[in-house]
DNA sequence: AAATAAGCGGGGAGCCTCTCCCCGTTTAAC
DNA sequence: GTTAAACGGGGAGAGGCTCCCCGCTTATTT
């Protein structure tokens, strides 16, 4: 009776003990990790592995393994968004603005998010929708500045950075390469220089948005 | 005894039957589709029924499941050598010949072999190393002729170009997406662009050949 | 056209891996 | 110090894949 509110006597919510909260952090530390080197469809049991913990405790937090790749996708697209704002307020130059932020969401490994496409989570979570726009956003406003500066081609789009940096990135199946990031690197900078204006020939189709591609990468055969 | 040889009355391999041949092909081609959609693990079973055969048939011809996967390989592989031969005597512009022989190899999806050296097959194989000394050998032409003529930047190998195109037009898992190829297309252009002379940047690391790249890429974590 | 044997297909046993739960123990919170 | 939430590890259960067996089909040979 010392501090119960009137109506509920047993709904205190009373915040998650700090060793529940500091496990789920590691498990989705680790699933990043692992989802990166294995893909997303690695066993449970190896992710609570190298996450130090038992796989209940994986089980407790994400019932399903759609969860758990959200949690990852999230994370990932969080910090990808913050890089992406760094990168348009820190640096005067908009092409380099762009550069810098399409070498840095290489070393996030943001190519990883590729094979988390494979069905095995909702596209349409509300959690993941926000996050969607907010990275849409942030890259969206990169693109425009330099191409409003006249210091990227005009015919392209958030989509067809998004996608081609991810392809570029994205990691080989079963292989650690120590060189493999160099390589990346020098990719990227060939096709940050097919990006810069002026365009050097004319592109089939039409500039894509990340809201184009989430439409269409949906059909299964 | 009518037309037996003299040391081999038994030993006669009297050439495979015509149906057994094409049943090997039939395979060859199924197995190739699949891979591209689901990778080089999808279930025999699978490989079997699309190719129009009977489990037991693919176990004849490809005991493991190594064969099979290089065999895909070594056809792939052959493919698209012929297309860069092609390519180099039927452009005149030594640009185009690079840009055709490119989009051409997208069309093969050449990407798809990227999920293939995830380890499950001997990549030291005598008929794998004469291919691919074939094939670099053809692309080694294409570029060089492009290098030597001033067109192509001359900081780059031929394996920063396989391997970026390989991850540009690698299939995304579990999409059959119809607007995808469009896409890759689109970013191949924007790295060919990147690929012309003049440099628009200088590069990091050094140019690579396709032998670097079977050296580097086997390590495993 | 008949004989022959290589090749074929499909069904199913066996195995292995992954999932998911149970329950005794630990540990943060109060 | 007490309480209950959280933990961990072991193992049963299920599902899927591999691979073999054996009666039948069909290309080849004479």
């Amino acid at each position: 009776m010392t501090s119960t509110p009137d109506t509920a006597p047993v709904r205190r919510v009373p915040r998650p003990r700090a060793d529940a909260l500091r496990n789920r952090e590691r498990i989705v530390t680790a699933a990043r990790e692992m989802f990166v080197e294995f893909g997303p469809q690695v066993p449970y049991d190896e992710v609570a592995r190298r996450a130090g913990v038992g796989n209940a405790t994986l089980y407790r937090n994400f019932p399903e393994r759609a969860d758990l790749v959200r949690e990852v996708v999230l994370s990932l697209m969080a910090r990808v968004t913050e890089l992406a704002e760094r990168a348009a307020e820190e640096e005067a130059d908009t092409f380099a603005a762009l550069r810098r932020f399409t070498h840095a969401a290489a070393d996030e490994r943001i190519g990883a998010l590729c094979p988390m496409l494979d069905g095995a989570f909702d596209k349409d979570h509300p959690d993941l929708t926000v996050e969607r726009e907010r990275l849409e956003e942030a890259v969206q406003g990169l693109v425009e500045r330099a191409q409003h500066a006249g210091r990227l081609r005009s015919d392209i789009g958030v989509g067809d950075l998004m996608v081609a940096v991810s392809q570029l990135t994205r990691p080989l199946p079963g292989t650690a390469c120590v060189n493999f990031d160099q390589f990346v690197h020098r990719h990227l900078q060939l096709f940050l220089d097919g990006l810069e204006a002026p365009a050097r020939s004319e592109l089939p189709g039409t500039a894509a948005t990340l809201e184009d591609l989430r439409r269409d990468s949906c059909r299964r055969s």
